[in-house]
RNA sequence: GCGCUCAUAGCUCAGCUGGAUAGAGUGCUUGACUACGAAUCAAGAGGUCGCAGGUUCGAAUCCUGCUGGGCGCACCA
C-alpha cells in the first residue's frame, strides 16, 4: 500500500462519506499530464446521487479538503479533485527511503507467516530443455522472488516429468541400442536420441510397445532393474538441467517430481472412491465432471496405472498436508488449462476448502519463426544454444564498446542471461512469444541490457564523484530535485511499491519489468540533461543522491526478476 | 461441433480492472559524444484500438453477435 497514496485518499474520506475508504484509494488514478498533478480523484459518480455537476463537486471538495502532509495543493480541473505533491518534500521522503531501505525497497511483511508454493519449471526427463521450458522457469523464479520481498515464505519446486510410460520406452530402447557412455557424456541428448529411436523401430516392430509398457508397469511395481536405470537416466539429466539452472540463476527448494507421488496415489484413490467421487467406465477410473460442464477427470486407466491428474492431485494435497499453504501456484502454458480446472474441480468436491487456494497462472507458449516447437521434429531451438548466443554476441560488443572491462566473461554471461530473461519476463504472461534468431540478440531500447547499463552507469557517476562525500540520506536539499525532469524520476520511486504489489497481486512480472524500465528512461533523461559532477555544491548533493537511489531501485528490481546488476558492462 | 483465449502504429508490445489529447520500443528520416559510459538522449513521420451493435455522463477497457489466429475437448504429460 503507497503510503502516499493512502494519505489523498484519507483526506478525501472526510468528504466522500458515501465511498468505502478503499473504494476510494482504487478510484485515486495518476493523471495523463504532468500539469494535472500527481493523484487525482473522479468525482463523476458522485454526480447522480449529489445531483450536482462533477465539476461543481470536485470543486467543493478541492475547497473543504484539508491539504494532507507531502502534498502542496489540492484543485479541481473538470471533474477531477487533482492532487500536487510538495516536490521538495517528495524527494527528501523517497531518497531517504530508497537508502534506508536498501535492497528492501519497495518491500513489505504483509506476507508474513503465509506460506507460497510455486510450482515451476517442471520439464520432462530425458526431453531437450528447449526456450519454451524457459518461461515457466523464469515467470516462476520471478514470482518467488517477488512474493518473498513482500514477506511470504517461497517454496519453489521442480515438478519434474520423471515418471510415466516414456521411461518404459527409453529403457527398452537403451537395453537395444543404448551406450552408458554417450549417457554420461550428454544424458538428454542421448536419451532423446533413444526416445526417437525407439519410435523408428516401432514402426518396424510394434511388439516393442508393449514391451515398453511392460517396463513401466515393472517400474511401478519396484522392480529393482527398471528402477535402477530410471534413476540413472534421471539423476544423469539432473545432473545437466542444473548447468543450465545455474547458467541462470535460479533454485528450487525441492526436486519432486511426479515419480514422489508413486507410493502415495493409492490412498488418494481410496478417499476417492469412499467419497464417492469415482466412476468405473470402460475399465477405467474417472470423476464426472458433467455438472460442470467438463469433460471427466481420468486418475486410473484401464491397465490400473495412473495419471498425470492423479499424481497432480495427489501432490496438491500432500503439500497442503507438509507445507499448509496460503497459495499454490501452478506455471504452465495454457494448454493445459482444461487440465488444472478439471482437478481443481476434483479437490473442491473432496471437500477440501483450500481448493480456492490452488492457481493455474498460464502463460503463452513459444513458437520458432511463428511455427510451434516439436521436439520430434527439427524446430527445436535449445535454450542452451540461446543463451551461447546471446552471451556470445555481448562479448563481441564488449571487446568493441569496452575493451578493457576487467571480468569479460563473467559480466558476458551477466548481461546475455540477463537478455534473455528479461526479454521473456517483459511482456503479459498470456501472450505468445515469437522466437527469432534475427531479433533474439538485439540488446537496445526495452531490453535488459538497457537497465543493465543504467545501472552501471549510475555506479560510474558515484564511483567518480569519490563516495567519501558524506551521502547522508538527510543532509541534502530537496529542492533541488523539484524540477520536471528530476521530479519524474522521484515519481518512479515512488510508485515502486505499489508496482510490486500490484506484480504480485496478478502473478504478472512484466509489471515490475515495465517499471523498470520507465525507470531507467526517466533516469537517462535526467542524466542526459542535468550535470551532476559538475554541477554546484548542494545540487550536487542532491543529484548524487538520486542518482544513488536510482542505481539501488534498478538493482532491486531487476534482482526480483532473476536477472544481475553488474557494476560495469 | 462445444469451450477457452488473443486481435491497439510497418513490426514487438504498454494502456493502472470504465476516466482527461490512446503511449513506449523497434524500423524509417534527422540532430547530439574535447560534461559524469552514445548498449545513451532529442526531434519527426506513423492509429477506423479486427468489424457491427449495446450499456452510460464517458468504452481500447464491460455485454451481445460476427470475422480471423491460437489452444483444448476420457485412458499423453
Amino acid at each position: 500500500m503507497n503510503r502516499f497514496k493512502e494519505m489523498a485518499s484519507n483526506a478525501l474520506a472526510q468528504h466522500v462519506a458515501e465511498l468505502e475508504p478503499t473504494a476510494i484509494m482504487d478510484m485515486l488514478e495518476t493523471p495523463p499530464e504532468n500539469h494535472l498533478g500527481d493523484y487525482a480523484f473522479p468525482c463523476f459518480r458522485l454526480a447522480k446521487a449529489r445531483r450536482k455537476a462533477p465539476q461543481k463537486i470536485a470543486a467543493e471538495i478541492a475547497e473543504a479538503i484539508v491539504t494532507p502532509d507531502m502534498f502542496e495543493k489540492v484543485v479541481n480541473e473538470g471533474g477531477y479533485v487533482n492532487f500536487y505533491f510538495d516536490r521538495k518534500r517528495l524527494a527528501e521522503e523517497i531518497i531517504r527511503q530508497v537508502m534506508t531501505d536498501g535492497s528492501k525497497f519497495g518491500g513489505s511483511s504483509i506476507g508474513a507467516g503465509k506460506v507460497i508454493c510455486i510450482d515451476y519449471s517442471a520439464p520432462n526427463i530425458a526431453k531437450p530443455f528447449h526456450v519454451g521450458h524457459l518461461r515457466s522457469t523464469v515467470i516462476g523464479n520471478a514470482l518467488y522472488k517477488i512474493y518473498a520481498h513482500l514477506g511470504y515464505t517461497c517454496i519453489g519446486i521442480n515438478h519434474l516429468g520423471d515418471w510415466g510410460t516414456q521411461f518404459g520406452k527409453v529403457i527398452v530402447a537403451y537395453r537395444n541400442w543404448g551406450n552408458e557412455q554417450a549417457i554420461k557424456d550428454q544424458p538428454i541428448q542421448s536419451l532423446l536420441d533413444l526416445y526417437v529411436k525407439f519410435h523408428e523401430e516401432t514402426e518396424k516392430n510394434p511388439s516393442l510397445e508393449d514391451e515398453a509398457r511392460n517396463w513401466f508397469t515393472r517400474m511401478e511395481k519396484g522392480d529393482e532393474e527398471a528402477l535402477s536405470l530410471w534413476k540413472w537416466f534421471s539423476s544423469e539429466t539432473i545432473k545437466e538441467l542444473e548447468k543450465i539452472y545455474a547458467l541462470l540463476g535460479v533454485k528450487f527448494d525441492y526436486y519432486t517430481g511426479e515419480s514422489f507421488y508413486n507410493d502415495k496415489m493409492e490412498p488418494v484413490l481410496q478417499e476417492l472412491s469412499d467419497k464417492n467421487l469415482l466412476q468405473n467406465s470402460q475399465g477405467a477410473k474417472l470423476i464426472d465432471l458433467e455438472d460442470y460442464g467438463m469433460p471427466p477427470c481420468l486418475v486410473q486407466k484401464s491397465d490400473g496405472s495412473t495419471l498425470y491428474a492423479t499424481r497432480d492431485i495427489t501432490a496438491a494435497i500432500y503439500r497442503k498436508n507438509t507445507f499448509d499453504f496460503y497459495k499454490c501456484l501452478y506455471l504452465t502454458d495454457y494448454s493445459q488449462k482444461l487440465h488444472f480446472a478439471q482437478w481443481f474441480k476434483v479437490i473442491e468436491l473432496m471437500g477440501y476448502e483450500w481448493a480456492g487456494d490452488l492457481l493455474h497462472l498460464p502463460f503463452g507458449r513459444v513458437t520458432h519463426e511463428g511455427k510451434r516447437i516439436q521436439t520430434r521434429k527439427g524446430t527445436v531451438v535449445l535454450l542452451e544454444d540461446v543463451l551461447k548466443g546471446a552471451i556470445d554476441r555481448v562479448s563481441e560488443i564488449i571487446d568493441e564498446k569496452n575493451p578493457l572491462l576487467e571480468n569479460k566473461e563473467e559480466i558476458a554471461v551477466m548481461v546475455g542471461v540477463g537478455a534473455v530473461i528479461f526479454n521473456d519476463l517483459s511482456n503479459n504472461r498470456i501472450k505468445d512469444i515469437s522466437f527469432s534468431w534475427d531479433t533474439a540478440f538485439s540488446f537496445e531500447g526495452e531490453t535488459g541490457p538497457y537497465v543493465q547499463y543504467t545501472h552501471a552507469r549510475a555506479g560510474s557517476v558515484l564511483r567518480k564523484a569519490a563516495v567519501d562525500e558524506s551521502m547522508d540520506p538527510a543532509g541534502f536539499n530537496g529542492t533541488y530535485l523539484s524540477d520536471d525532469i528530476s521530479y519524474q524520476v522521484i515519481r518512479k520511486l515512488e510508485q515502486y511499491d505499489d508496482v510490486i504489489m500490484d506484480a504480485c497481486y496478478k502473478n504478472e512480472p512484466s509489471i515490475l519489468t515495465r517499471h523498470i524500465i520507465d525507470l531507467a528512461q526517466a533516469f537517462n533523461r535526467f542524466y542526459h540533461d542535468h550535470p551532476v559532477l559538475t554541477a554546484e555544491k548542494e545540487q550536487r548533493k542532491a543529484r548524487l543522491m538520486l542518482v544513488a537511489s536510482v542505481k539501488q531501485a534498478l538493482e532491486v528490481g531487476l534482482t526480483l526478476l532473476g536477472i544481475q546488476a553488474p557494476e560495469k558492462m
